[in-house]
DNA sequence: TGATCTCATCGAAATTTGTCATGTGCAAAC
DNA sequence: GTTTGCACATGACAAATTTCGATGAGATCA
């Protein structure tokens, strides 16, 4: 048995136990924290040796941390909590100036509220502004140097070198159940409006594809879309977030849409400290949690 | 700069922090942490690089810690109050029996009672009774095997293999300034009684070396030797610790007595796994504070 | 000035961590 | 029953990090 001094905890375990309570597995936690699914299974059995009990349990139907495992979860959380408080602390400096951030609707929520005020709290003297706009509004507003960063979608391949990754979703052709799709006639189309740049890709589809799409309905927001679809107005563009139980995928009967990635997009000539600060912050908080919670 | 992604702070590294303010320096916290000193120096080098800030102030007459390595001494503490309970906690098994230890009275200390305490709490089922006797009467205890352990002092050359050496010390020929010794004249000796393993290290100096020693005042208590060499009574070998600001020391006059260890010494044989727990986490304790507590 | 002590730095050895490939177990589908 | 897919574990090894010992640099004291 190992002595009490041998008994280090690594914080970085620590950090990948709380993952995979929080995505339900070592593979994903492992995906979260950019490392491998095997790096995660061997830091779990370090902290094991280390500490000569199991925290994951190996059985079947059984809940995923043993009952040792959930007590040490609370001191990680315990743990991590003054880690990263410290480094943030440590981490102050007398940065100051003026931030236009612009994100999406669906990217404005509880998790980036919260970055934005502990960033406020650590750095008092930058103003942070949020507008929110669709993704191809906040692009074009970046060009013209109103925003100084926006956090956006985009295609995969549309994804810059300069632009921060958060995290990639796919999108799918999603209807209701109810609505029959007969061969031969054109397909209900539910579009969010004109400067979704899924829609365009979705219009385009129609000439490339020789499938014919009728607009039937717009909207701009997501849940007007899922209430759409819910209804059997049409077939919609949605990504995996916005998918509902009831929601039949349909993906075989279309072209495969790209994938999207989320984004934070600077301004060309950015060179504010403040904005690398920030767009650090957030970077680091997506990679803890995964995503940033839809506001559904 | 690094981005927060890249400041993960080593808990080892907090420990070796919390050392070097406890011992009031970077050599001494090795000695302690059983490290080399260039490995504690590295470390702080590491945690310096990773919050891009300076913990030690690096300036001739300055606080040892810079301002920011004051904040971080705070959460280190926490952090580690937190690491050592979940060691602690999760080492937590159904121990039980009976411990007879022993220990000098210099060791019986708010420092042993505080990890006692704490072993009760976590081992309720463990009895521990303790027994405070000089060293060479522990030794003696232990042979006899009335004792399971003890924590004595022994000459460093006398360690065992199996020891568990605690810390070590310094003795020095000590007496007041106003005390004159003549030449040619026996000199007056401040003895611990016959059971006190110095003395006899004393008097065989005396046949040794030509210097003739002779026993004023015989005392079994550390207290009453540092009152009589105050007083002027005489000349005494005393630990580093006991050290009283108005000595004189005299380490050149006489011969240097061999470094001191304090060791937890088992009785033979002995194979009990809570004795093995409770020596564990005294040795724990030691090495994260140094030493134990004086009682004068 | 020389001696001593403390911490920093360098080069290399030792240790730890992460990756890749593969193994193992379980559940679902056929 | 077999096959397939998914999730985690394990082994071998490479890469990264940490530690050691030797030495350098600076400060202090006699």
């Amino acid at each position: 048995m190992p002595g009490v001094m041998n008994r280090r905890l690594d914080v970085d375990a620590l950090r990948a136990m709380v993952a995979i309570d929080q995505h339900g597995g070592v593979t994903r936690a492992a995906e979260i924290l950019g490392l491998s699914q095997s790096a995660v299974s061997h830091k779990i059995r370090r902290l094991e040796a280390s500490l000569d009990c199991e925290i994951l349990s190996r059985k079947a139907n059984a809940p995923m941390f043993t009952t040792a495992g959930q007590d040490l979860l609370g001191y990680a959380r315990r743990i991590l909590g003054i880690h990263d408080e410290a480094v943030l602390s440590l981490s102050k400096s007398t940065l100051q100036g003026k931030i236009a951030l612009g994100m999406t609707e669906d990217t404005t929520c509880t998790d980036l509220a919260r970055i934005l005020g502990r960033f406020r709290r650590l750095y008092p003297e930058v103003s942070v502004r949020t507008k929110v706009r669709m993704s191809l509004v906040l692009q074009e507003q970046l060009s013209l140097g109103a925003l100084d960063a926006a956090i956006v979608q985009v295609f995969q391949h549309e994804v810059r070198p300069a632009d921060v990754l958060l995290y990639r979703e796919t999108l799918h052709w999603v209807k209701s159940p109810e609505l029959i799709l007969r061969k031969g006639e054109p397909v209900p189309f539910l579009s969010f409006d004109d400067d979704c740049f899924y829609r365009r890709w979705g219009l385009d589809l129609g000439q490339d594809a020789g499938a014919v799409f009728e607009t039937v309905f717009e909207c701009s927001s997501a849940a007007g879309i899922i209430a759409g679809v819910t209804s059997g107005l049409g077939v919609a563009l949605l990504s995996q977030r916005h998918l509902q139980p009831g929601m039949e995928i349909v993906d075989k009967d279309f072209p495969k849409p790209p994938d999207l990635a989320y984004v934070i997009r600077r301004a060309r000539n950015s060179r504010n400290p403040a904005l690398e600060t920030l767009v650090r912050e957030i970077e680091a908080e997506v990679r803890r949690y995964g995503t940033l919670q839809i506001a559904v």
